[in-house]
RNA sequence: GCCCACAUAGCUCAGUCGGUAGAGCACAUUCUUGGUAAGAAUGGGGUCAUCGGUUCGAAUCCGAUUGUGGGCUCCA
């Protein structure tokens, strides 16, 4: 108990600490920029920022200037002076800070805090540290525009982020973990293993997937495909575009056009790329009648949408403009809801652990501003979600407002090998569509029922699951996921045909398997197959084919006992087989 | 979209003060047949993102456009 309570003090102080630094951050900077307007300051997860109105553009070789002001205010150990004066006595402090008089005027108190170290004096609730000498090691890191209260219909300043630590050693244990996760950024590896390529000539948030990318995303669908059928899935294919009249009868083009690109014309009749699949599986539903004997229908489709997304908002394979949803809707009646909502979380989970994926955090989101149906929906929907969420035994956080249009949701947010984390996961509860469709069913006593509609997709989108997963694995992957599972290495070319009857026998029994036949030596051909990370090498020469064993090395480095090869086979036939 | 930075060979990058393009890897050919992370030689490959401006002369300076990166807002 003892060390919780300490743990969280250590992290108060350490908040605390970045705090006073970005105070220290906009003194320097007050010294080199005298009419410099503030904004806020605040410490944030990994350290601190601070925003300013300056009169003109930062570069980033303005950085180490500012650096050094703030060391020499750092060493000059300033104390830190707090006091609390009237609003009044504050607007005239800070006549000529005009944010910060925004800010007094939002404090509900008649007094307001007021911090002050060296010449530099802030509006700020605190606390801080005793002096500036408190602050042990700290780095400013980069600099980058940012909206007043983060909207865009106010100014731009511009923020300072940076960093601190109570220690010089922690500060670079960060500076080099941070290193570690440009290592593995799913863009620098995708080029590198050439997994898929993003060419200007497409267009920004269009991806290629190369062969090995494909052939991941090959295996995964059809692991994929084989989960959802056993889990009593169908699976559907859906056009991508469809016409104007589909999309007002969704709601689509009332409620998410600004996601939507504009329409194609065809004979005089306008189409729109899907943004969703949803509207396409309504269609099949109400392609014949349907009774309650019918539900639940759990619907899945691999299904391809294009949303426009800002062109500053694309990231790699993680915010893309086209991409292709593990999508699902299950349409039930209202008694099956629960079991199927939970049925759903259950599958979700099940999934994430077969990636390899243990840690994530539920979140739900409650009805936004721009939505339909009534309060009574509203809140009987969240009332569901809740209640699956509490007989899984999950802890969640609410996220106000956070809801789609259409209904509430739950989503997952997860946390990847070096505890990051992304939202994959969402599960949708959606009254509009059944409503906007007419959706009906016969029920028992022989007349017309409204069925309710989950919309889900586990991985999220295939595109950011599978920047993720590189990431995660950082290229590395399971044998089960390797585009390429063994690299068979001929010690000299007399060797060939031996490995060449090696390749036919691995791949008769399913393994993904490349001769590497070049004319190079095998130090060569071992560094290559490390650097794609191929998870074994069959290194072949005159013993192994006097007595068809092979010698094993894996990626690790580790090289396993010469062994025979039905022995290796059965061992790596089983490992694929067990997905680990 | 907005703020800042960046864009040179397939990849990673160098290119000083403005004087007309370089390396390593990759690729091709040849030699080498080597036992657990790089054998050697030779060769091909660039409208220096695009368009415009300044200049006797632009990869280099200026502007615009496109794309990329770091953020803001939004999101699977």
């Amino acid at each position: 108990m003892a060390d919780i309570i300490n743990l969280v003090n250590a992290e108060s102080k350490l908040e605390t600490m970045r705090h006073s630094a970005s105070h220290v951050l906009a003194e320097a900077v007050l010294s080199i920029f005298p009419d410099a307007k503030f904004g806020i300051g605040p410490a944030i997860e990994d350290g601190f920022y601070y925003d300013f109105d300056l009169p003109r553009s930062l570069t980033p070789d303005d950085l180490p200037v500012i650096e050094e002001k703030m060391g020499e205010i750092i060493k000059a150990d300033l104390p830190f002076t707090h006091k609390e004066i009237t609003k009044a006595e504050a607007k005239k402090l800070f006549a000529s800070q005009p944010y910060k008089l925004e800010l007094i005027d939002e404090i509900p108190d008649d007094k307001v805090g007021i911090y002050e170290q060296g010449g530099f004096v802030d509006l700020c609730r605190g606390p801080h540290v005793n002096s500036t000498g408190e602050i042990k090691a700290f780095k400013l890191s980069n600099i980058a525009g940012a909206y007043w209260r983060g909207n865009e219909r106010f100014p731009m300043l511009q923020r300072i982020y940076g960093t601190a630590f109570t220690s010089q050693k922690e500060l670079d244990e960060h500076l080099t973990r941070i290193e570690e996760a440009k290592k593995r950024d799913h863009r620098k590896l995708g080029k590198e293993l050439d997994l898929f390529l993003t060419p200007d000539e497409i267009g920004g948030g269009l991806v290629i997937y190369t062969p090995k990318g494909g052939r991941i995303r090959a295996v995964i669908e059809e692991f994929w495909r084989q989960e959802h059928f056993a889990n009593g899935y169908e699976i559907l294919y859906t056009p991508h575009i469809g016409l104007s009249k589909l999309w007002e009868t969704s709601g689509h083009l009332d409620f998410y056009q600004e996601n939507m690109y504009s329409p194609i014309d065809i004979e005089g009749q306008e189409y729109y790329l899907k943004p969703m699949n949803c509207p396409f599986h309504m269609l099949a539903y109400k392609s014949r009648t349907r009774s309650y004997r019918d539900l639940p229908l759990r619907w899945a489709e691999l299904g391809t949408v294009y949303r426009y997304e800002r062109s500053g908002v694309l990231l790699g394979l993680l915010r893309v403009r086209g991409f292709t949803q593990d999508d699902a809707h299950i349409i039930c009646t209202p008694e099956q809801m629960n079991s199927e909502l939970s049925e759903v979380l259950r599958f979700s989970l099940h999934m994430w652990r077969v990636f390899g994926f243990q840690k994530y955090r539920v979140f739900l989101s409650t009805r936004p501003e721009k939505s339909i149906g009534t309060d009574q929906m509203w809140q009987d929907a969240e009332n569901a979600l809740r209640r699956v969420i509490d007989e899984n035994e999950l802890e969640y956080e609410v996220d106000e407002g956070g809801g789609v249009f259409y209904g509430p949701k739950i989503d997952l947010k997860i946390e990847d090998a070096i505890k990051r984390e992304w939202q994959m996961t969402t599960i949708q509860f959606d009254f509009n569509l059944p409503e906007r469709f007419d959706l009906v069913y016969i029920g028992a006593d022989g007349q017309e029922h409204r069925p309710y509609m989950i919309h889900r997709a586990l991985l999220g989108s295939w595109d950011r699951f599978f920047g993720l997963l590189i990431e995660h694995y950082a290229g590395a992957f399971p044998a089960w996921l390797a585009p390429v599972q063994v690299n068979v290495i001929p010690v000299a070319d007399r060797h060939l045909e031996h490995a060449r009857k090696l390749e036919k026998e691995m791949r008769n029994l399913g393994i993904r398997v490349e001769v590497d036949d070049r004319s190079e030596r095998m130090n060569l051909k071992i560094r290559q197959a490390q650097l794609d990370k191929i998870p074994y090498m069959v290194i072949i020469g005159d013993k192994e084919v006097a007595d068809n064993s092979v010698s094993v090395r894996r990626r690790s480095g580790e090289q396993l006992p010469t062994q025979p090869l039905a022995g290796f086979l059965e061992t790596l036939t089983k490992e694929i087989a067990d997905k680990v």
